[in-house]
DNA sequence: GTTTTCGTTACACTAATATGACATAGTCTT
DNA sequence: AAGACTATGTCATATTAGTGTAACGAAAAC
């Protein structure tokens, strides 16, 4: 319940969209807008809203269509997304929940439906980390209060290495190149050098102390990793 | 590392296209050029490049166009187009999107962005595949993590060593020459002796230890296989 | 017993990562 | 609006890890 969930609310009439997102200002959501799937995935790639509301039927790129596209790729496969759907078609329905399409409203909808369908699922769908805290081996991020503690002393974090842990810790055990990490911590459509994620890793380690910078791994030729686990 | 990718650049002009495609190689790109729509589709149907950039203005078809009659083939919709566009004229950049473009670069541009924003779109477009870990015996090797194991404990491999396993566990009981191990493992055009898979061997089945070193088995006369089974 | 073929080791060379220093762009103070 | 901080990205350099070759010994094959 800190910072506002965002909504990217994709539909191509506008007076629907402006409609949902009157609907969901007023239950506290921060809402943005596309009209088609284009310029959805762009606002997607870089501003990584918490939620993502699609209209079933879309010139151009369907909704469906879009869905599986943002399942497959590795930077938007997380987003929750819930169906809009004019008609009450079980066929549809099947494909979407196929597709990975975490709910499914048919129009119309009551706004209060809405907001109880997207609360529900934001909750399901809600990864550790977002809003509870971590803890690996005596080292905690808060992302409430936004702190980072190892056995409890305060560790003093710069706003990207906080992310860059963040990242990390809700994402253990997996190897990821630099193209990823500046992809996933830093954001889409941002060009900085692969080796700046170096000098963040090196930053983040030199601030976990010796006690917990082993966490932090090199996996040569291919990236870093985050891991209790030693190699 | 893997094979490089294949970028097919269409501009009417020739010291443009020249210019892209130093910048492009030097960034380890293969580069193939185009100065018209027919000559482009031509090559693109023949080579299948992985991702086209393809200038806005051009005599004859234009860019756009043209993009949409990639986006309306089955066999070419798949590929990734960045266009380029001397203006920043919102207009266009409205229809280049809707036309299904993946990214959009005015000019001027410096090198470095442009090759920024080709990775980005090659990485977001570049499906992520599936990657399960492969247990042998009580070794298993996991992708995701980057890691191998021999029965709980960790094996450590440098790179080569590493792909050289994880291709063995995928392609198991059969014998591979050394040339094709240096084509499958070592990538196609680099020039190393044959013996030098014999290191690499050796590297390999010393990280294994006594344990497991039985599975890499030499085909005398012919090179070596991988398999749980005793010869 | 001679000839191949493979195993092993040592070593020079390269490539990848770590690190420290610096320039720049914001932010906040005063 | 200038000065003091902070955060960030990039470079240059140091350090370390990984690679490929050659040379020689050991096993098979003939």
């Amino acid at each position: 319940m800190s910072a506002s969930k965002r909504v990217l609310i994709v539909d191509d009439e506008a007076p629907i969209r402006e409609m949902i997102a009157v609907a969901l200002e007023m239950a506290g959501y921060e809402c943005s807008e596309a009209d088609n799937a284009q310029d959805a995935h762009a606002q997607i790639v870089d501003n990584k809203p918490d939620m993502v509301l699609l209209d079933w039927m879309m010139p151009g790129t369907s909704g469906i269509e879009f869905a599986r596209r943002l399942r497959k790729e590795e930077v938007t496969a997380d987003i929750p997304i819930i169906m809009l759907t004019a008609k009450t078609d079980e066929d549809n329905k099947i494909k979407g929940l196929e597709t990975g399409v975490d709910d499914y409203i048919t129009k119309p909808f009551s706004p209060r439906e809405l907001v109880a369908r997207l609360k529900a699922v934001l909750r399901r769908t809600t990864p550790k980390g977002v809003e509870e805290p971590v803890t690996v081996d005596g080292l905690t991020l808060d992302p409430v209060s936004h702190r980072v503690t190892a056995d409890g002393q305060p560790v003093d974090l710069g706003p990207t290495e906080f992310r860059l842990l963040q990242f990390f810790m809700t994402h253990p055990d997996r190897a990821y190149s630099r193209s990823q990490l500046l992809d996933m911590v830093w954001g889409g459509n941002v060009y900085v050098e692969e080796r700046t994620v170096d000098v963040h890793i090196r930053r983040l380690r030199k601030a976990l102390g010796e006690r917990h910078d082993y966490l932090v791994q090199t996996v040569r030729g291919t990236g870093y990793r985050f891991s209790a686990q030693v190699a």
